[in-house]
DNA sequence: GAATAAAAGTGTAATTTCAACACTTAGTGT
DNA sequence: ACACTAAGTGTTGAAATTACACTTTTATTC
């Protein structure tokens, strides 16, 4: 029972994307063909790294997202620490560890953060320097490595109590977008639907949803208004 | 930039107490006359303590609040991490991390733990093999060590947006409590008024808030039913 | 250029929830 | 029995929420 004279510490990004059909994550594949399950599909897991001595948590958040994404100032933010002893010891995860670790052994405690990108606008082109890097339909999402099924289920909660609290669809949506993807993207996380009077009424309410002078073009049908949203006031807290 | 060889973790704990005097936060001296303001009064600090090797983040929190305050079994809960690399590097806090820490240059990261104890029922023994131990009003809370006053605050606000949301008021009310002191609280942790007859109807619509056959005893005017609470129908989540 | 297809956009009535407000009751102490 | 103190209790108007169906605007097809 020494104190920790060496342990490790990560963060773990759960990147949420979002568009038209639907709210995916992204996931990284290992080359290294040690590194699968029983049936010989590659593991995927969470980005994610340790942190380096001289930065913060966000810093290293946001290190790893642009590393691995290109993608620089989305929303990022911390949501749960994972430290349970044992999250990298199962044997699943050993051979891989052993080969890119140079203490394979050392426990790592992590830290996880909630990411948000629109797949519409930047369309982040994920550096593929580890293997392959996808973004994964988030109920269509199998064993991953480590406790990233946890990590991912914790940032999924997250997402759906801060959806409506913080503000935050925002990052999600294109930067004009209609009032229909709003509500799709409402029903799509919270997993429910909506009255579309009763939605929209809502959203008149919410000033910093801003209706544009300009409509959509080169739809088969009614062309929407298309919004913005104006950052001055929106209260992320 | 290397990799973290070696950083620390710790938990600190918000550790808050009610009574109908209101709502108080356990805090600690240093004995040490090498931590003090520079008026000389002594540097209080959030109970912490950096974790061992082999224990999981709930377990260590678990430790360090069972080792200061004898009390155990009660509601506690990690709400944010800290990781600012200066955060422990403050002229004022150095002489006295020079004076009990092994490696006083270590970057430390801790994890904030919410905890909540009625002053009611069990009065918490504080251990004080440290120093004075303190219950502190959280509205007479000075300076404090690190950056214990940022962390305080989160602690604050995660309490607040928990009240309602997770059923967790019956951690800091004795086990028989009067619907007075059940709105005390609220009106307390909230800062904010509540209308008596409103708040007692949205009581009566908590199913797991049950009436006792039971009376107050020994008040110089009518005395007040007791409440208890079901603690099987309370979602944490 | 008329007909069709597809989603956009819009209002009202019924119900439920929320907010404001003041007097009576049951016990203790003198 | 009288005084004191906090407990306990209902009603009304305002506001928010729910449920619900038809018309409009564009692009495409014949």
């Amino acid at each position: 029972m020494q104190p920790n004279e060496s342990l490790h510490l990560s963060v773990d990004c759960v990147l949420f994307g979002y568009d038209d059909d639907g709210l995916k994550v992204l996931l990284i594949n290992q080359k290294k063909d040690t590194y699968v399950h029983e049936n010989g599909q590659p593991m995927s897991q969470l980005p994610g790294d340790l942190i380096l001595i001289e930065e913060g948590l966000d810093e290293a958040a946001e290190r790893v997202l642009f590393e691995l994404t290109q993608v620089n100032g989305v929303y990022l933010k911390q949501f749960h620490a994972y430290g349970d002893p044992n999250r990298v010891k199962e044997h699943k995860d050993r051979a891989w560890l052993r080969s890119v670790r140079t203490q394979p052994d050392q426990r790592v405690i992590t830290v996880g953060y909630l990411g948000l990108v629109s797949l519409h606008d930047h369309d982040p082109q994920p550096a593929s320097f580890a293997g392959g890097v996808n973004w994964v339909d988030v109920n269509e999402v199998g064993p991953l490595a480590f406790d990233h099924n946890a990590i991912l289920n914790g940032a999924i909660e997250a997402l759906q109590t801060q959806l409506e609290s913080h503000h935050i669809s925002f990052e999600l949506l294109p930067k004009k977008f209609t009032l229909s993807q709003l509500q799709a993207l409402y029903e799509t996380v919270l997993d429910k639907k909506f009255d579309k009077r009763n939605f929209r009424k809502n959203v008149k309410k919410m000033s910093h949803v801003v209706p544009l002078d300009e409509k959509q073009q080169g739809v088969m049908h009614k062309p929407a208004q298309l919004f913005s949203f104006n950052p001055d006031q929106i209260e992320h807290d």
